[in-house]
RNA sequence: GUGGAUGUAGCUCAGUUGGUUAGAGUAUCGGUUUGUGGUACCGAGGGUCGCCGGUUCGAGCCCGGUCUUCCACCCCA
């Protein structure tokens, strides 16, 4: 016998945790078509090419790659064998080893949509996409290596509107969860900004990434990272603004005003980012916030940069990041097509919501069905059949216990399972056609013929 | 990939400086007179102590390796 095992960093999902993942992908869904996406699905698979270079160096180390199948066959093992070996020396992708890999996430699949599809897509599209999506990384506190993003874009629109409606959309989201949030938000282009102002473009991604971790490690360990990176000693002086930049967003706003008033992008993204704290700042309840520190290391970004966090409990990670993508079709034969989109991580919201007790209020233990009838002999289980199909008719969901188990057995099942109603049927029950329905939590018994028992059941689904 | 912790019955965990046939609670199954459950009592089954190797007369306990899970770094949802 062989113990039973999954692979690392996947789960199961038992019926209490699919109960409440479903509230959740029910309340995203609701949102997502109350703001007029559409759902699209993709492969778990794509082509290993589709995917490569669009995550950095780390992201593509992250991916699942499928081996090929049958390599015994192959009429090439010379090339084969000599391809492996190369493969062991250093990361490298081959076609003749594998072709395929796990998506790692839904917005490079949906570039590559979008682009096979666009003569019968209508622009701007907004589609949304729930899925799962798989990465190589070693699990932890909120990091698994199967998990589900909910995404929702905007491709074939420049407008600033549609960022304004995402982060309307994450608030909505959010406070219909119940979990108190801040949504964070940057722009590339201000990182860029600050590149070109240090004199440093080439070394935006370092940069930012050093940036990233200023509340995390400080300040000292930042500057000597930057050194590390090859950040000159003098540009690392001239970020001094943006390491000391603290207050609100008007005041980190005009300290970035100052800073940049030399790069026509710098401003471009500061302009972006202020029509976006202005549309914004009223009706939600999440907090919005400008952080310079927010990078996000996926390649594709160029403008927007958003993630959400919550505000309590231990994770410290996102719970959902998005950001704009001007060129992400590009690489696929299709250019000018800008895009914009948020991802909820769904594993992560549901370990926050189980952590802050919030399903408590939101779902109630559901019953399987609502009636049991006891299995008492050959006659009577003949007859239950008969009366199920009735009660299914009229919308009662009721079963019969399958075997002629004990009684005790039998009403030990439905307290278990929560089933609220009893029907016990027997000789009497047979000739007379007068069933007896009985309440397991107020032992009140309701007795008549069978359109009365549907039409008891009828009231209590009406209150 | 780097560092730290962890692993004993289905589940939650005891297990004394290494010393007989490894325990408890809970769950499962059966019973306490076969037409009305939850509490109570009695009984049963269930473990190659993560895996491999070493030290020892003797290892659940000590040592090495390996894997799992968890935590931190990196990065991310």
């Amino acid at each position: 016998m062989q113990k039973p095992s999954i692979p690392k960093g996947t789960r199961d999902f038992s019926s209490i945790e699919m109960q409440r993942r479903n509230y959740i992908f029910d309340t995203i869904k609701k949102y997502f078509r109350l703001y007029g996406f559409e759902q699209i699905e993709t492969p778990a698979m794509e082509n290993l090419n589709t995917l490569t270079g669009k995550y950095g160096e780390e992201g593509d180390q992250l991916l699942f790659k499928i081996l090929n199948s049958r390599l015994h066959e192959s009429k090439n093992k010379e090339q084969l064998q000599n391809e492996f070996k190369l493969s062991l020396e250093h990361a490298r992708n081959t076609d003749i080893l594998t072709e395929r890999a796990l998506r790692y996430d839904l917005t490079v699949p949906f570039a590559r949509y979008v682009v096979m599809h666009q003569h019968e897509l209508t622009f701007p599209f907004k589609r949304f996409q729930i899925q799962p999506v798989w990465r190589a990384d070693k699990p932890q506190k909120g990091r698994y290596r199967e998990f589900f993003q909910c995404d929702a874009d905007i491709i074939g629109s420049n407008s600033l509107v549609n960022e304004v409606e995402l982060i309307n959309m994450m608030d909505d989201v959010y406070s219909a969860l119940g979990i108190p949030t801040t949504i964070k938000i940057n722009n590339r282009k201000i990182l860029s900004g600050i590149a070109e102002v240090i004199n440093e473009p080439g070394k935006i991604v370092d940069i930012t990434v050093a940036i990233d971790k200023l509340d995390k490690i400080g300040r000292e360990n930042v500057e000597k990272e930057l050194l590390e990176k090859g950040i000159t000693p003098a540009a690392i002086q001239q970020l001094a603004p943006i390491f000391e930049s603290t207050g609100n967003n008007e005041a980190k706003l005009n300290t970035l005003r100052s800073f940049l008033s030399n790069s026509e992008i710098g401003k471009q993204g500061i302009e972006e980012i202020d029509f976006l704290l202005k549309s914004n700042t009223s009706n939600l309840t999440s907090q919005t916030e400008l952080d310079i520190t927010l990078a996000r290391g996926l390649n594709y970004y160029t403008g927007s940069i958003i993630e959400v966090k919550a505000n309590a409990g231990t994770l410290s990670s996102s719970i959902t990041g998005g950001g704009r993508y001007d060129d992400l079709t590009g690489i696929f034969g299709l250019k000018g097509m800008s895009g914009v989109g948020i991802s909820f991580g769904i594993d992560r919201i549901f370990d926050v919501m189980n952590e802050l007790d919030l399903f408590k209020d939101k779902l109630k233990d559901q019953a399987t069905v609502q009636l049991l009838f006891l299995n008492l002999g050959d006659a009577e289980q003949a007859h239950i059949l008969g009366l199920l199909g009735q009660l299914r008719k009229a919308g009662i969901s009721a079963e019969i216990y399958p075997d002629q188990a004990k009684e005790k057995k039998q009403f030990e099942y439905a307290q278990k399972k929560k089933i609220p109603y009893i029907c016990t049927i027997g000789s009497e029950e047979l000739n007379s056609g007068q069933y007896t329905v009985k309440n397991m939590e107020s032992r009140q018994q309701h007795k008549g013929d069978l359109n009365s028992i549907i039409e008891y059941f009828s009231q209590r689904s009406a209150d």
